[in-house]
DNA sequence: GTAGGGTTAG
């Protein structure tokens, strides 16, 4: 009661004094622990901001809704309550006190108040200005409110004022949830508006058809700013090849890479990385690292992405020494290995397994100051398991949860893989239990460690069941999945089925494995089923896999005898 | 400090 006596007592003098020497009134005693009123602090907001004073009346409400400066005579939604009351205030002032409140909600990370503040202002028919509304959005979209967003969006674009930059916030977020066609919706209605896109809204929206696997509405995008004008830059160059080259695309990326050079438009860091990355991932290290030599000479400075690509690139080739070289010389280049980096090595070395070098890049990586991730001890926890020793296994899992990370689906799914390879399906279910136990929802890479389990082990029973219920969850069984029943069903001799799983994936778009064809055409001989057997020998001949020699002995068989 | 690109793990 004394204290809020005080900030009476207080305000005339903040009253008479200019705006800064009222603000320092205002915090010193806000520090010394005066109980500031509703009149205190709306006096000192609307001093500020009338006299654009901006940074201070955020800062100052971000210390009111942090915390940092409280009062038992009010909450700071009462506060604000107060703030935002239409009065007798000047028109503009009111504006500003209602942008003030949603970019501190916005900067303080609380998009649900800062939706409520500008839903409140529009209401009160003030017109938020397009800095404001676009970094509401951005809030939006980042906490994954895509939804509200979009309604917001929708709902107040005749209220607010719209610029370039809230369609491309907007068209990012609509690639960002898959929702490609509401993209391109956006653009649609820029264009309507009359404000022209620019190169990076065209780059944004070429990027997410990528995203979303629709290359060749990205194509057409890419010509249809050429015929606007929009000059493609490095950006929309590089994320067009990069989408290519995601698309298994690999000549029109190459093209694509030469025709940016030949426009005069020079390759920077992110698209050498993503040629890189391309050549690694096809086995072409050698045009790897002349590309990597290039960007020396021509000056284009690589980074630590380009190191781990490349590190990357000769794990998978097993080439893991020169791997581990390649990582010294990155760090006499001046760059420090990250998380990927480590990673990746120790992936490496998992993978030839070495697991004694594994672990002590493990400690390296520690003593280094870069802390393991969960996927550092997924793939480690792997390796191990990999190698059978479970005592490593043990350890790996303990270490993890001391450090507090929880096992995820990944650690779960290489744990019970594991039990699999070592006929322990038992065990192998036992683990699916307690993950469901820990709140994971099983997804298609589980199910397919369980259906692999319960082939090897020849419980087509139940196999078939839990294939079956994959439908029921929604999930699509994938080719992995699809190769390991066609196997359990050949195994027992069941090749009606093992034929009918075939036809599925050709029709669902999946190329079955070598064993898979082989397998069935066999028990198809076997059963003396010789136009079904001829007719998939068709097929894997078309497919470019090869037969087995003992198919091959039992088909001229048994054309040999029809004849 | 309002929108755009590249690398790892089942």
């Amino acid at each position: 009661m004394a204290q809020t006596q005080q900030a009476l007592i207080l305000l005339p003098k903040m009253v008479k004094s200019p705006p800064l020497k009222a603000l320092s009134l205002f915090t010193s005693s806000a520090l010394q622990g005066f109980q500031h009123t509703h009149q205190s602090i709306s006096f000192i907001l609307h001093l500020l901001i009338s006299s654009n004073l901006f940074s201070h009346s955020q800062s100052l409400l971000l210390k009111l809704i942090s915390g940092q400066i409280s009062s038992s005579s009010f909450t700071p939604s009462s506060l604000f309550h107060e703030l935002t009351q239409p009065h007798l205030d000047s028109f503009p002032t009111h504006v500003l006190i209602h942008e003030a409140i949603i970019n501190a909600h916005v900067r303080s990370q609380l998009p649900e108040q800062a939706l409520f503040y500008f839903n409140q202002m529009i209401g009160r028919g003030l017109v938020p200005g397009s800095n404001t509304f676009n970094n509401l959005l951005i809030l939006l979209i980042k906490s994954n409110f895509f939804e509200k967003a979009w309604r917001v969006f929708n709902e107040t674009k005749g209220n607010v004022k719209l610029d370039v930059y809230s369609f491309g916030i907007m068209i990012k977020g609509c690639c960002e949830v898959g929702y490609l066609d509401k993209g391109f919706e956006v653009l649609g209605q820029m264009e309507e508006m009359g404000l022209s896109p620019n190169v990076v809204v065209y780059t944004t929206l070429i990027d997410g058809c990528c995203k979303n696997g629709d290359i060749e509405r990205g194509k057409q995008l890419f010509y249809k700013m050429g015929e606007l004008d929009v000059v493609a830059n490095q950006y929309t160059y590089t994320v067009l090849i990069n989408g290519f080259f995601k698309m298994g695309l690999k000549k029109d990326g190459i093209e694509l890479y030469e025709k940016m050079k030949l426009t005069g438009i020079v390759p920077n860091v992110y698209t050498y990385n993503s040629m890189i990355c391309r050549c690694c991932n096809d086995g072409k290290l050698n045009n790897a690292f002349e590309l990597f030599d290039e960007m020396r000479e021509r000056g284009v400075a690589c980074n630590v992405v380009t190191y781990n690509t490349l590190i990357g690139g000769l794990c998978q080739e097993r080439r893991v020494l020169e791997a581990e070289r390649l990582m010294c010389r990155m760090k006499r280049d001046g760059l420090s290995p990250n998380l990927i980096s480590y990673n990746t090595l120790i992936d490496g070395y998992c993978s030839i397994g070495n697991l004694d070098k594994a672990s002590s890049l493990f400690n390296q990586m520690k003593s280094s100051g870069q802390s393991p991730s969960l996927a550092t001890y997924n793939i480690l926890i792997a390796g191990f398991s990999e190698a059978k020793n479970s005592a490593g296994v043990t350890d790996m899992v303990r270490e993890m949860e001391a450090r507090g990370l929880s096992p995820s689906k990944v650690t779960y799914t290489i744990l019970m893989d594991a039990l699999v390879r070592s006929d322990n399906i038992e065990k192998a279910f036992q683990i699916y239990s307690s993950m469901e136990k820990a709140g994971l929802v099983a997804d298609i890479y589980i199910y397919g460690v369980l259906i692999h389990g319960l082939c090897v082990v020849g419980d087509m029973k139940e196999a078939s069941k839990l294939f079956k219920s994959l439908d029921e969850m929604h999930l699509k069984p994938n080719d992995v999945i699809y190769n390991t029943m066609i196997y359990g069903y050949c195994k027992e001799g069941s090749s009606y089925r093992a034929l009918r799983l075939l036809k599925e994936m050709g029709e669902n778009g999946m190329v079955p494995n070598v064993a898979s064809y082989n397998s069935t055409i066999q028990i198809l001989c076997k059963d003396e089923k010789w136009t079904e057997a001829e007719v998939l020998l068709k097929d894997m001949i078309e497919l470019g896999l090869k037969p087995s020699i003992s198919i091959w002995n039992m088909i001229s068989k048994a054309r040999f005898d029809n004849v």
